[in-house]
DNA sequence: ACGTTATATACCTTGACAGGTATATTCTCG
DNA sequence: CGAGAATATACCTGTCAAGGTATATAACGT
């Protein structure tokens, strides 16, 4: 029986909600296990078990501190997530922009009160950082 | 019986791969279930199982074209998960300033040749318009 | 050294989901 | 109308993940 090493993706991990819910609690400072525990009220088994998940998938990395470990967030993979939103993001942005262009058409074309339209917003977002992974 | 409406969230959503592949596949242009079935791969039940979780969960909408449904994309959803990622956003950028601090300060009481260090970012990304959904 | 606290792991059970095959449905065209 | 194309759905099955209980491991304080 050879041992296939599961690589949950990034998708994977934060598809448990409980996962989601330690992610943002971690997000503000850092917490030790007891804590996530009390926090989310969950029992002690099911956060060491999302915990070695998501540590293993490289969300959180630990820290000991006598008998308690502390777990604080680590930022890559979900960076990953954002990078693989970029061409989305494009896609959207597109789409406003097309939104915009129609509106801004039948204002020509529907001379009316003309009072508040909001300004184009410049080059999109997500400027040339993120991204690039 | 009484039918629960079973609304899977964004995220269990795309934890799917073969999902995510859909979804990237509609973001140049849209498709027809055929055309997904073909570039995918995949059994045409199987491309069909994943669109119905697709229009279920508003990643996707189609519209009729003789017998053949044309599925296009709905950015909400993953305008959705974009919001999600904000606070996270905020995290590891405020994690990348601190390592810019700290090696700042390495070159301050270490003045070696002084030559290229990225001059530091205006007011991290994402500006006002996203988040608040 | 001992009891206690904090965390990890083993084992088991249950439920959900993804894929396959077969079939139903709907439209087109001759 | 009938054959065939395109898509949806029903049913079945194997796999796997999540949670619970019990237990192991490790560090603390006395």
């Amino acid at each position: 029986m050879v041992y296939i090493r599961k690589v949950e993706s990034v998708f994977e991990v934060i598809a448990e909600p409980n996962r989601r819910a330690i992610l943002s609690l971690l997000v503000s400072s850092q917490q030790s296990v007891g804590e996530i525990e009390r926090e989310l009220r969950m029992s002690q088994p099911a956060v060491s078990k999302h915990l070695r998940v998501l540590r293993e998938a490289g969300f959180v990395e630990s820290t000991v501190d006598a008998q308690r470990r502390l777990y604080r967030l680590n930022p890559e993979p979900l960076q990953e997530l954002d990078a693989w939103l970029a061409p989305f993001r494009r896609f959207w942005s597109a789409h406003v922009d097309a939104l915009e262009r129609h509106l801004d058409r039948l204002e020509q074309t529907t001379p009316t009160k003309r009072k508040t339209r909001k300004r184009r917003r410049g080059p999109n977002r997500e400027g040339k950082n993120g991204e690039t992974k």
